[in-house]
Order: C-alpha cells, then sequence, then structure tokens
DNA sequence: TCCTGTTGTCGAACCGGTTCAACCGTCGCG
DNA sequence: CGCGACGGTTGAACCGGTTCGACAACAGGA
C-alpha cells in the first residue's frame, strides 16, 4: 500500500508537501499540487487511519452502545441505529456498533483507548450505569433516551409524558370514557426504563383530570402471552371503548386478536398505538398513532455529539435535554364509541 | 490520559521493557512485572488504539457491511448483525457498521485507509458491485449470502435450495397436491438476491418431480399490498391446501388475512414459512418454519474471517462456501388436506 | 541598494505504541 | 579460569501520518 512518502517521492517533494498539498492547510503553488494530485492518485493512495488518528487525535469513528434485552422489541432498534449510521456518515463519520452486555465496560474500552471521537448511548436506565463513566471519558457523549441524572449530557427523547397525554385527549374528545392503556412489560421498568410510566403517569393524571377511566396495564411482549393478554384485557374490561398501546409487541399481535374476536375497528373499539412510522408500514397496522420517529432521534443526537466534538467552541455551550413533541398520525382507527 | 512512557517512568523502566511486561511476549523478572502492573493500573492506562494499529497494523475492528434496501425486511437485519457483533466481540473484536448506500466505496474506504482487519458482507447480490473490491483488499473477507462468483471468498448461506424442496415434500407426504409459493417482490430478484429463485426454481422442480401443482408467485412486502397481495392468491387458487412462504412480511400480514376469511390452520389450510426463531417469537406466527438461523450464519462468517486474519496459515486454506441445512420447525400449522 | 514581507518548500519532531539488536551480569561447564 | 549461554533490560528505530519553525527566492517599498 502506498504511503505519503511514496507520494511524496512520486512527485518530486517532501514528505510535508504532499500532505500541505493534500490537506491544502498551507498555501502550494500550483504546479506542485496538480504533481502531488496525480502521485497520489496513480499509486491510489489513502491515508492509513491509525496514523492520522495518532497524530491528529481524531479518529472519525463514532461509538455507538445499544443493549439488547431480550424483553425488548429488537426490530424497533434497527431504526435507531439506521438513524445514527445514516447521519454520521453524512458528517464524515464511521460507526462503531458495540452490542456487549456489559455496557459500562464497553464504553470505558472504546472511549479509554481512544477508538472513538464520541459516542452515542441507547437504551437509557434510569440510572444507567454507562453514565459517570461517560461523563468522565474524555470524548463528547450524546444520549436517545432519559436518565434521571442528565447533567453533563446532551440528552434526545420523545415527549413520552405529551404522548400519554394526546392519547387520552384524543379518544376523550371523541367521546370515550373507558379506556385500556397497555404499557411494555414491568421488568422494562423495573430495569430503568422510564418512558413506560412517564407515559402511563401522564396519562393516568391526564384522564383523572378529564374524568375518564384509564385501566393502565403492564403487558406482555412475548408469544404468545402477548395474545393471551390482550384476550385477557378484553374480557376484563367489557365496556372499554378505547385501546392505547405503549408495547410494539402488543401492538403487532392485536389484529389477529380483533379479527377472532369478530372486533371491528374503529366501529366497536378504537385503538392508537405509539411507534414508528418505518414499523406501521412494514406490518399490518392499520392503527393510527404517536409517531416515535426513531430515526429522527437518533440523527439529532449525532448532530449535536459531532458539533461538540468538531468545535471547541461547542464543547463549552450548555448541555442540552431536547423532547420531540408527539406526531398523531390518523389511520383512521379511531372514532365515536359504540356499546361493545 | 497516561501513555506507556508515563507508566514505564512510574515503574522505574524504559518503555520497552513496560511493554514487554504488559505483552508478556519476553521473560521479565517478577519483580519488575509487579511494579510494571501496579504502576499501569495506578495511572489507569489504556494502550492507545490508533498507536497500536500503527506499530501493529492490526486493528482489532471487523467491518460490517450490511445495504438497507426498503423492499426488504428490515427487522430481520437485526439477527444478522447481532450474530455477527456478539460473536466478534467473543474473539476480541469490535465491529464497525457501514450501512452506506454506495456499498462498493464503502468497502474501499475502510478496507484501503485500515480501519478494520477484515470484512463480513451482507445482502450478497448475484453480481455484487463490492466482490471485486473485497478480493483485490488486503484484508481477508466472508460473505453472508451466495453470489454468482464465489471465488477467492469464504460464503456462508442458508440451502435454499433444499428448504425449497423440504416444504414441498412435507406438504406432499402429508398428502397436499396443490400448494402456493409466495416468494420475496420480483424486484428482490432484479436486484440480485439469489435466494429467492435459489428456493423457487428448486420447489418447482421437486413439485414437478413428485406430480405436485405449484403455483408460484412473486409477492408483495408492504402494506397494504401483502393483504390484498394474498386475499387475491387464496380467491385464484381456491383448491389449493398448502401454502409455502418464503416473504417475513407476507408471513406477519397472513394470521390477520386467514382470520377475516376465516380459514382455520391447518384444517383448511397448512402453512410453512421461512424464517428465523427470533422473528417467529416476536410476532405472532403460529406457523410451522424453516429456521433461517441468521445468528449462526453471521457468527459463522465471522470465526472463518478471524481465523483468517489471526493465522498466516489459515490465510493459506483454500476457500469455503459452506451451506447450512435447512431444519423445519413444527409449530403444528400443517396437516392432511381438507377441501376449502 | 537595502530592507521587509510574502510565498512555497523542506527537515525535523511528534503522536504512542511495538520490536529488534545489543548489552550486562550471572551462572554452569569444560 | 575462561568461555558461552541465557535471563533480563535497554536504546533506537519504525509504523505513517501532521505540523512547527526555518529558510530560500523573489517582489515591492523606502
Amino acid at each position: 500500500m502506498a504511503t505519503i512518502g511514496d507520494v511524496a517521492r512520486e512527485a518530486g517533494v517532501s514528505r510535508s508537501t504532499a500532505s500541505y498539498a493534500l490537506s491544502g492547510k498551507r498555501p502550494i503553488s500550483e504546479e506542485v499540487r496538480r504533481r502531488v494530485l496525480a502521485a497520489a492518485e496513480a499509486l491510489d493512495y489513502t491515508p492509513n487511519a491509525g496514523a492520522r488518528a495518532l497524530a491528529t487525535s481524531q479518529t472519525k469513528v463514532l461509538g455507538l452502545l445499544a443493549q439488547f434485552h431480550e424483553d425488548e422489541f429488537a426490530p424497533a432498534m434497527m431504526q435507531y441505529i439506521l438513524g445514527v449510521t445514516d447521519t454520521a456518515r453524512d458528517l464524515g463519520y464511521d460507526t462503531l456498533l458495540v452490542t456487549e452486555t456489559d455496557g459500562a465496560r464497553a464504553l470505558r474500552r472504546i472511549t479509554d483507548s481512544r477508538m472513538v471521537d464520541g459516542v452515542v448511548l441507547m437504551n437509557i436506565a434510569q440510572d444507567d450505569a454507562r453514565l459517570p463513566i461517560l461523563r468522565s471519558a474524555p470524548q463528547p457523549g450524546a444520549l436517545v433516551g432519559l436518565p434521571d441524572d442528565c447533567s453533563g449530557l446532551d440528552v434526545f427523547d420523545l415527549d413520552f409524558e405529551e404522548a400519554g397525554r394526546a392519547m387520552v385527549e384524543h379518544l376523550h374528545r371523541l367521546g370515550h370514557r373507558e379506556l385500556i392503556l397497555i404499557s411494555q412489560p414491568e421488568h422494562v421498568v423495573e430495569r430503568g426504563g422510564a418512558y413506560v410510566w412517564r407515559l402511563r403517569d401522564a396519562a393516568l393524571e391526564r384522564a383523572r383530570q378529564l374524568g375518564v377511566t384509564l385501566h393502565a396495564v403492564y403487558g406482555e411482549s412475548r408469544q404468545p402471552a402477548v395474545g393471551l393478554m390482550l384476550d385477557a384485557l378484553l374480557d376484563a374490561y367489557p365496556s372499554a371503548t378505547g385501546l392505547l398501546i405503549n408495547n410494539e409487541a402488543a401492538t403487532a399481535a392485536l389484529p389477529s386478536v380483533t379479527y377472532r374476536r369478530g372486533l371491528r375497528v374503529p366501529e366497536d373499539l378504537s385503538v392508537i398505538g405509539r411507534y414508528s412510522d418505518e414499523f406501521a408500514a412494514t406490518f399490518s397496522l392499520p392503527y393510527s398513532f404517536i409517531e416515535s420517529a426513531p430515526d429522527r432521534l437518533g440523527s439529532m443526537a449525532v448532530r449535536q455529539l459531532v458539533r461538540r466534538v468538531e468545535s471547541e467552541a461547542a464543547r463549552g455551550e450548555p448541555f442540552v435535554v431536547r423532547f420531540i413533541s408527539p406526531e398523531l398520525v390518523s389511520r383512521g382507527s379511531t372514532a365515536p364509541p359504540a356499546a361493545r
């Protein structure tokens, strides 16, 4: 493989001149620049990433830490990841994907060894063991998800409180007075998945204010338990006329259950979900839903991260906690209630 | 951040001694080794990845090139990726995930710049533009998927031919004589997705041999087209008693269609799919299926890749093309046929 | 004519590791 | 007693870039 020394020799100049000609960081005569570029082209020169990283202390790689819990919904994760990798590439960065179980150790490894210029953390728990490590790391970081303590970090998340309220308000406005909310499984909460109760609590509070009965339950997320749970719920609350679902697996399983029970949506039952556009398009999900925009969140996190990485000034700016507003995408799965 | 020079000074030895003490590549007195290890511990020393890469020509990073076509099934991809990242980590490697549209350019970038020690390519097309680049790259590579020309490469894939035959044989044995096979959309084939017709052609051939009528169609992969297609097919071939599906999206959409039409599985219709275990568990898929084992494939590819990366001897070995045998997982969705 | 400033180029140092050749002291053996 | 072998350690070179300070050539101004 050609090194910059080879290029310099081929062009008949010194290594430093070749470097300047390629980077443009110093004025170089048109003649020499031409020769260097031609030599680089001829030798098919590509700078060695390790050498460049050593010299500049920049790797042009971002770390992406994702954790896969078997009770969470793996397909949804893909969206976040693509949002990150695509945006990173647009900004000139590659992405190191780390899926180790021991996220804290992994984070320490990639930051201490200077493999990355910055990191994006996903699946944030309320008391996330990775955060203290990130805070004391030499590189900046950004979170997708809201922990208890956001200090010293840039945080991006969907406004789950607002999402919960919006769901309740929407069905209340249509005249519904008894609703069921299916959240993620309870162990997701126990593990620190704050978004579960953020949506749930806000929905309960709004329901109380509006005088709506809301049966809030933690759902299952695996087959066949999901299907059984849906059936059990519909049996348990026969007078409920609306279903709010913050649980992808339950959403995916719902169509077969309603068909089996002969329930028509929205005539017999109104349904609102909370998932991504892409998810809706991929599956048979004819429900109105709160768009969770995973790609947008990943993209925002990366943009902010890269700002901090690249600009000395940006590194001094105060940290941001940014919530994106939930948007209700109508698919016609809600209507005024009728007796079931 | 501490460098090895700091460690050496702290331990009162030279840089080279510190290096040898840490790597164990030369005999070092117990006393000195102890001092060096203590110093490294005290200073929280982690070797700089760039410097090490430069010195050793090894990055301990593998590249993973995945392409996301919007007509393919994104959730399934996650499985392959996890198979790769998990196995890579077990073997001491991190994973650079590259999802660029222009896979050929991306491949050239990461190999020429020596960011990775080897690459795994996914979503292989029959005439894949990345292959010539991979063949002339300085690092070894492994494919998940079968191209037209496997020369100079290690290839891993499901035995789709055998899968097609197994599906047909299974239903033939039960007494079925008219079947429908739903493949991926035709543009997947046009783009070079050989696995589509590999399964399809083998199924057709076997059906011919067995005297079974097989209606082979290219399905849709997006809502709402998928559902409409399923309905249209069941209308078009009312006497077909079995359904073979090599199309994840269609599989996911099937339950609602059969419920809507009042079809019982397997009493009225036998169904066999082709997807992963994980996929089946995540969704309401009560069908018998050919396990496509994406995690196993990713894992095998990485193991072989790392063998070649790490052993001079292995690099000289002949290249392998390895098919994993399809395994039929029974979920009770097939039975002897009855008139529909 | 001399001085100053600008433009273009170069040599050398540096980033932080690894590794080779050489060296020193000690011990065993002839 | 002298020599060779060996265990333990070191200085220096190297990997392949970037960047700083110096310098030569030349132009313009006093």
